[in-house]
DNA sequence: GATTATAATGAGTAAAGACTCACTGAGTAT
DNA sequence: ATACTCAGTGAGTCTTTACTCATTATAATC
């Protein structure tokens, strides 16, 4: 038995793919990376993609589930129980500005995806909807913010967000559209968040 | 001289290929519509688009500047002077409703097109963007509204309503999202953008 | 009526890209 | 040592699709 037995040596080339795949997405677009780009950039044969992958919409649907776990784990880390919506909303930037090249990726593209591309991305951004929904509960009963509909303040949070990533071209070229915009789209949003006063 | 003259003949036939070519893009998405698509349902030859056209790029850029165009006019006519922010914003819904169809195509797919395509959809998009400028101007001026910086008025706003556009499918099936969503979202702005009162 | 110009045709070409498979060579088992 | 297994190879196949061009039919011109 040598140094490496036959399933490390698969298992490391298989990882080597998704590595080298999820680089050459995030770098020239999920549409315009073939699977020979993904060949040639690991320095393995045309063939061995398809060894390791059935169809390269496999390969794709692997890439986004294991992006989406280990961003879902991330974000979970950071926006523990008992935050309010500000702590959330700000943990969420954060990972997104982690993630970034690849994330805005599936943001622009996502939408052109085959379907189960589509859901398993639609399930990566629902991640926030749960801790959101908690720490608006909180926030409201202890009159932080005022009461708005769940659903109207992380739909416009997601299409804010994902209109700044899809433009990042835009807003912030060559650079993280999160560092540069995040704060203030967040503050913005906490002061649309803020209780109406009484009458003077 | 017959019935129709040759140029006549031509420019007739050059129209039936844009109108065709803009019902078929909605129908059934831009990238996925092939020009023997085009052609087939149009009814000429395969050969014929590009008697019309020098490239398939070359159609789409005259699809969508036709219709931004068409959508221009529209939305300047409900749009006019003096306006507030409600009315730009109302016009604005009302204005995507009436060509929900193609406008949801190009704010899917836009991000994923030539250079040339994206940017004349974003000229369309910016459509707004003077008109929203002067209402907010004139509404903060009268009080109406608090002020907040326009940019962040206007991205939110577009994020937002793009975001209901390109998912569509889950907010309304087989439905207008703006007619089922639209009077909804305007409410939330509107009350995001309500003065804060005095303290009581 | 004969000639010319051109809108329209559709079979054919070319390029791109996903996927195959007979083969190679190194690890593994007996 | 010998036979076997399987990760990896890469030239080749197949499909799709934009685009071409020699030909045809019809309007325009003389």
């Amino acid at each position: 038995m040598g140094a490496k037995s036959r399933k490390e040596q698969k298992e490391q080339t298989r990882e080597l793919l998704l590595n080298t795949a999820v680089d050459q997405f995030a770098a020239n677009g999920i549409l315009a990376t073939t699977t020979v780009d993904i060949a040639k950039a690991a320095g393995v044969a045309h063939g061995t993609v398809f060894v390791h992958f059935q169809t390269r919409d496999d390969l794709l649907n692997q890439v986004i589930s294991n992006f989406g776990n280990r961003i879902g784990e991330e974000f979970k880390s950071l926006a523990g129980p008992g935050r309010g919506v500000k702590e959330i909303l700000s943990a969420h930037l954060r990972v997104i500005e982690l993630y970034e090249p690849f994330y805005s990726r599936l943001v622009i593209e996502g939408p052109v995806l085959p379907r189960d591309a589509r859901n398993l991305i639609f399930l990566i951004q629902s991640g926030i909807a749960y801790y959101l929904e908690k720490a608006l509960e909180r926030d409201v009963g202890k009159k932080l913010v005022r009461a708005v509909p769940i659903h109207l303040l992380l739909n416009s949070w997601l299409g804010t967000i994902n209109y700044y990533l899809a433009n990042r071209d835009k807003f912030a070229p060559g650079k993280s559209v999160i560092a540069l915009c995040g704060r203030e789209i967040l503050d913005h949003f906490m002061t649309n968040l803020e209780p109406k006063k009484k009458e003077g």
